[in-house]
DNA sequence: GTCTATATAATGATAGAC
DNA sequence: GTCTATCATTATATAGAC
């Protein structure tokens, strides 16, 4: 008695398309119960730590995700243009074209922000580090490129929130289509 | 017995805050009692259809600040500069200078576009079609007009939930005064 | 128009059988 | 590792006294 219904990861994943959809507040241990296939009771055994912990394992997996699709990218060898091309397409798949929320701004203002700020806050750090470095190596001063990235990130999670209002991606594609252009413009 | 304890109006301001900090999912009525000083009861008295009925009227009441605030001053006399001048500062107060969320950014994500997603989207149209409308003014095409004009309302909700994820609201700053600025650019 | 008291359902969480 | 059963708490909502 007792089969292993789901493995832990594929549970995680499905999980976090949870939190993403409908906040920290919206999740409830039902709806991940649903999501998993494992009943109530059963959460706890692989989470003893209840929907804290497993919010805390989905910015794990999560992070990992967005550090192979979106930060990688950026470290990896090629021009910065070419880099910020990749990033892009990681970008836009991570986000499922824009259909999908990002964990860190549903979590910012869905009750996640109050339980986990450091997670937050280092997790956005480490996004625009990342970019800045790349805008660095394409000759812009480090003040203007941390500026640059930072609204990078910002038009992004803009973006997210206008196209689910608007009820549609389009305006996300346009913000990632001339995202590059606008963050290396001076310095082609 | 039974004095009124509150406004109206000044019940629903308080609450409309509330909203804008714990988004609808974290915006219990227990919250809502003691912002406004009325029991869960008198709550129903004021406020037949509970809940939902109390977000619609934040959702009313806030569109009637955010258009003396947002929306007048891009439709009042003036160069588009002077009206854009005028609408950043509306921004800039609206917001808090980047402390209070955006009722319509927060709701969208959590757990409030599933309920009033038309609410959301003309809400959104509107500041959208005000700020492109100046922009047609200053000389832009209607189609770059409204790129712009959606990228802006875009940009502002992603500085506001960057500069919360980080901590401070220095990018909100910055994003609010370059704006004008950059809407304008080509047709100053 | 306020309040106390209550109804009903859902929440996060635990105990213990298998 | 799963489940049923249950717990205490909180949620939205209602009835009726004053």
């Amino acid at each position: 008695m007792g089969a292993p219904k789901i493995a832990r990861a594929e549970a995680i994943k499905r999980i976090a398309l949870v939190f993403r959809k409908y906040g920290y507040d919206g999740t409830t241990l039902s709806l991940i119960s649903k999501t998993t296939g494992l009943g109530r009771a059963s959460l706890y055994h692989h989470f003893p730590g209840g929907k804290e912990e497993i919010a805390r394992e989905v910015f794990r997996v999560t992070g990992q995700q967005v550090y192979e699709l979106v930060i990688a990218p950026l470290k990896r060898e090629g021009t910065p243009k070419e880099r910020l091309g990749e990033w892009v397409k990681g970008v836009d798949h991570f986000y499922a074209k824009g259909r999908n929320n990002c964990l860190l701004g549903t979590m910012v203002l869905s009750g996640g922000l109050n339980r986990f700020p450091d997670i937050i806050e280092e997790a956005f750090q480490a996004w625009i580090e990342a970019l800045t470095h790349t805008l660095v190596d394409a000759g812009l001063d480090e003040a203007e490129a941390c500026e640059r990235a930072r609204s990078a990130v910002a038009r992004i999670q803009g973006a997210l929130i206008v196209s689910r209002g608007l009820g549609n991606e389009d305006h996300f594609q346009k913000t990632l289509k001339i995202l590059p252009d606008q963050l290396l413009e001076g310095f082609k």
